[in-house]
RNA sequence: GGGCCUAUAGCUCAGAUGGUAAGAGCGCACGCCUGAUAAGCGUGAGGUCAGUGGUUCAAUUCCACUUAGGCCCA
């Protein structure tokens, strides 16, 4: 007779090979044709709310794996909430405005874009934008990410560029915007504006010049000794034109400086008879020995005096060829690479000398005009485009004695991308939000304090950034976005940046879109009767300049949290990388506080980067990396969402093939204990065949006890977005606790035991409460495997996994403490019998631990434990026979073969097996079974 | 150059107000099983806790610096 047929062996469809790629778009389908994501949001809607607000991605490009990481981790959170009857809306959006995309459109029209009017090529860039959400929707769906794919925001949405206008016009109305010059790139070419991305760098060759300045006022901050001397401070630069808006000098507050005298015989400047004169010059230390093999006579210099940056501010000197002061400032961009040392600082013409013209309050004096020509008030070279002059303005300085060296320097320029003509730096009109006006800063600051920050020291980063960020410049001077709603007077120029008229104009763009702004006329947005509040005068013309795109996802909590069914604001949740710090994290804040709606979010948590094996930073040129897709393909979604578990995300994070390898291995394993579980509740069902706790074996209550534990650790990792502990606890239970101890154990009594015994009905009853335990909390990671689980589940209850409240399957009322103690007791005595047995094998003395019979001769506790669980002990260390023995308080463990027969049916050796006549092969356990 | 952060076995992660805890799982090696089988079980080998210096009776754990790397600035 062949016994085998009388086993219950385990039983399942549920197949080993996941086979994800394949299977994984179908369980797409199936969420998506059957509305599993509004089920959700309907079986919690009295459930208290939490509300993530998705940060938007850019609609440029396919989405990459940093994008991966943060839907997959911000999807993880939201089901699980959603499992534990939160109403968990999650709305995902995009941000659609902005230059990257205007760049894409403008390289795809090439030359047709000159003939296009803005409303044109402004339809182009909807038409771009657009297509690019809808791929990354596909791709993001493809994750696995649960939301309202079908009515995300777009900030190109007309009622979202709506309201962009509105929350500025709040902004305007409570007094933070104001209109202000700021140095920006400028092609004098095409007459216009460049951002940083629409510059590149070309060799260039630039007369640089060195230039003295003759101190006028030394406030008494000089050595006494230098008193009476003719002291010059030194500035080095290549952009000679910049001369006639110089306004200061800046030196490193930390940095040496030399007062250091030259004997010059100075022949160069007219009618100064050739004789040597002692000048005093101010340079920084560690540039004095290459200035002496540069400066004429410098070589024979001495130092006379060292001093420290810091101690040099706010001395006066005197402009080389206007009867003008130059302030000397302090600024730590000054650099020893090149240079004197002391830079000269217009801050009309660059960013560093604006950032310092602005902490000393000096004017953005930029007297040059769009067409790169000096305008009339600049003496000397008034109508000369800027290039030109630089020639004229060497002979002004050498006429004037200040030059001390010019020589050609050849650098890497930045030029226009459009022309290729080298660009120049001008300070234009600019709008802006000021962080002084109503104490914002402060109150910024004060703000974060009441947010939960995660991790903690993502405070301290941002509070920083808050610390010493300027004003907030939102003008750009492109197309793509959202217009500014001002106007100016035509008559006299004033400029009307009236919250009542922004508003009206809001109101126009709710049907239209900012479109409304390029199609119709001032007139369209100005009341008739309005006038202008300076000359009084009827006619305006509209502000040509666009909101900066940070501006409109930065108002995203207002517009979307405030405007959406179901919606509520403040958000609970922000989750984004560690970049936007800088980034949305502030724009958000900034924007916020200053219309009125106080602190925008409750908590933020913030990702590291993906970086390779290596830690470093993904790059083309590296070749190391990994786009999403190709995971996808080749191992499936799930192992990309089992990576973003397991990797502690607050720091950076790592990829490579290695670890997905890991990860696909850890999957395997992960299946495969599921699967076995499920083979043997094939029988089973759970409403009937339940055995009560108290019927239950020692070792079964055992593992609810350890159930009921790892549940505890892993809700309790959920809330705490720990989700690499998730993973490793759910991984080391289904390895140490399931496969081999609990699984390996309760082979035998759920095989070999009566189908509907006892014994074998109590190792299911808990098999089962693990089995709905563990894909219940698997679900947020692994959500197609474990929605692809539920449906072999012996009482399949909902109709998607994800309809289920974990909670109820989560509830362990009784543990027996006693019997979690003494099987940890136990299971050290079963490493033991484990090593003995191991040395019996390498003798070849026995293969199967069922062959042997282990003697244990154990101290006092030992033993009294060991005899309390007599009965389970063979099964325990899955071996036949067990003896017990008084010995010392060492363990000592001996292995000796099995006495008996082996058993046909269960393997186990018995001196039983022979006595029954109908079944000799069998031992008397086997009998009762089979009969 | 500045701000913030990271650095424990090949991989992913634990760990300690500083001292008898340097740990887990995977991978690897060797073996067993063949009634979870492109599975399962057992045993074992892997780490100067990035480096240097300091504080201390004692540091991988505290401090400083260095190196490598990341984000944001410049």
């Amino acid at each position: 007779m062949d016994y085998k047929n009388t086993l219950n062996l385990p039983k399942t469809d549920f197949p080993m090979k996941a086979d994800l790629p394949k299977k994984e778009p179908d369980i797409l389908k199936f969420w998506e044709e059957n509305a599993i994501y509004e089920k959700i949001i309907r079986k919690n809607s009295s459930g208290a709310t939490f509300m993530l607000h998705d940060g938007p991605p850019y609609a440029n490009g396919h989405i990459h794996i940093g994008h991966a990481l943060n839907k997959i981790l911000k999807d993880i959170i939201i089901k699980e909430k959603a499992m534990h009857g939160f109403k968990a809306e999650y709305v995902p959006g995009w941000d659609c405005h902005g230059l990257p995309i205007e760049h894409n459109v403008d390289k795809s029209l090439g030359q047709k874009k000159q003939g296009m009017s803005k409303l044109e090529i402004r339809r182009e860039c909807r038409k771009f934008a657009q297509q690019f959400v809808d791929i990354q929707r596909q791709e993001f769906m493809r994750l696995g990410v649960l939301g309202r794919w079908e009515a995300p925001y777009l900030t190109m949405n007309y009622g979202y560029e709506a309201a962009i206008v509105e929350e500025l016009s709040k902004i305007m109305r409570n007094g933070y915007v104001y209109k202000g010059k700021k140095p920006v790139y400028w092609c004098a070419h095409d007459a216009t504006a460049l951002a940083e991305a629409e510059v590149e760098y070309e060799n260039h060759v630039s007369p640089s010049v060195y230039v003295r300045f003759k101190v006028k006022d030394d406030k008494g901050k000089l050595p006494a000794s230098l008193r009476g001397k003719n002291v010059y401070f030194v500035i080095w630069t290549t952009t000679p034109w910049t001369l006639p808006a110089n306004l200061a000098i800046t030196v490193h507050p930390e940095l040496e400086y030399v007062a250091f005298e030259v004997k010059t015989d100075v022949s160069f400047v007219p009618g100064v008879p050739s004789q040597p004169i002692e000048y005093i010059y101010i340079v920084a230390q560690p540039l004095l020995a290459s200035l002496k093999e540069i400066l004429p006579g410098w070589k024979e210099g001495q130092v006379k005096g060292i001093f420290k940056g810091e101690t040099l501010e706010g001395i006066i000197a005197s402009h080389p060829f206007y009867n003008r002061d130059s302030l000397i400032t302090l600024g730590d961009y000054v650099t020893t690479d090149i240079g004197t040392g002391c830079v000269h600082t217009a801050p009309g013409h660059g960013a560093d000398d604006y950032k310092t013209g602005e902490r000393y309050g000096l004017e953005v004096y930029s007297p040059v005009d769009r067409y790169g020509k000096f305008m009339n008030e600049v003496e000397f070279f008034a109508g000369k485009f800027v290039f030109d002059a630089n020639k004229e303005i060497i002979e002004k300085l050498k006429e004037n004695g200040a030059l001390l060296k010019q020589q050609d320097y050849p650098h890497a320029y930045p030029h226009c991308w459009r022309c290729k003509k080298p660009v120049i730096t001008r300070a234009t009109e600019q709008w802006f939000i000021s962080v002084e006006k109503h104490d914002l800063r402060k109150e910024a600051l004060k703000a974060i304090d009441s947010v939960a920050w995660i991790p903690s020291w993502g405070k301290d980063r941002i509070q920083g950034m808050l610390e010493t960020r300027p004003d907030w410049c939102i003008s750009r001077q492109r197309v793509w976005g959202v217009p500014i709603p001002v106007f100016y007077c035509k008559g006299c120029g004033q400029s009307v940046a009236d919250p009542d008229i922004a508003l009206r104009v809001s109101q126009l763009f709710k049907d239209k879109g900012a479109d409304a702004w390029f199609e119709k006329d001032a007139g369209d947005f100005i009341p008739a009767d309005y006038a202008c509040p300076k000359c009084g005068g009827k006619s305006f013309e509209k502000e040509e300049n666009i909101l900066d795109v940070w501006f409109d996802s930065g108002v995203s909590h207002a517009v979307v949290l405030k405007h959406t069914d179901n919606l509520v604001w403040p958000a609970d949740l922000y989750l984004e990388g560690s970049d936007q710090h800088r980034g949305w994290f502030q724009s958000t804040l900034l924007t916020s506080l200053t219309a009125g709606h106080g602190v925008p979010y409750r908590a933020v948590l913030t990702h590291g980067f993906v970086v390779d094996e290596k830690g470093r930073k993904m790059s083309k040129q590296l070749g190391n990396v990994v786009a999403p897709q190709e995971v996808i393909d080749k191992y499936g979604a799930d192992v990309l969402r089992l990576w973003v578990s397991a990797e502690d995300f607050r720091g950076d994070v790592s990829v490579s093939k290695e670890i997905l390898e890991r990860l696909k291995e850890a999957y395997r394993k992960i299946r495969n204990t599921i699967k076995f579980i499920l083979g043997n509740l094939y029988d089973f069902d759970p409403a009937q065949g339940r055995t009560a706790y108290a019927d239950m074996q020692a070792v079964d209550r055992y593992m609810l006890y350890k159930t009921a534990e790892l549940v505890k650790r892993i809700d309790r990792a959920y809330r705490e977005y720990d989700f690499h502990i998730v993973y490793h606890a759910i991984l080391d239970f289904c390895i140490v606790d399931l496969s081999s101890f609990y699984l390996d154990i309760l082979k035998d009594r759920l095989y070999v035991s009566k189908a509907t015994s006892t014994a074998r009905r109590s190792g299911q009853t808990v098999l089962y409460d693990i089995l709905v335990s563990l894909v219940t909390m698997l679900a947020p990671v692994l959500s197609f495997t474990a929605e692809e689980v539920w449906r072999y589940m012996p009482d399949k209850g909902t109709e998607s996994i994800f309809l289920t409240d974990s909670a109820r399957h989560r509830v362990f009322p009784e543990t027996d403490t006693t019997v979690y103690q003494d099987y940890g007791r136990l299971r050290l005595i079963r490493d033991e019998v484990n090593k003995a047995i191991e040395i019996q094998r390498a003798n070849k003395t026995i293969g199967s631990s069922l062959e042997t019979m282990v003697v244990i001769e154990a101290g006092k506790e030992d033993k009294a434990l060991l005899e309390k669980y007599k009965n389970t002990l063979t099964e325990l260390f899955i071996v036949s026979q067990v003896e017990v023995k008084q010995g010392t308080d060492v363990l000592n463990v001996q292995i000796q073969k099995a006495h008996g027969q082996k058993c046909e049916r269960c393997w186990n050796y018995s001196d039983s097996v022979g006595q029954d006549a109908q079944h000799p092969t069998l031992c008397t356990r086997c009998v009762e079974a089979v009969r």
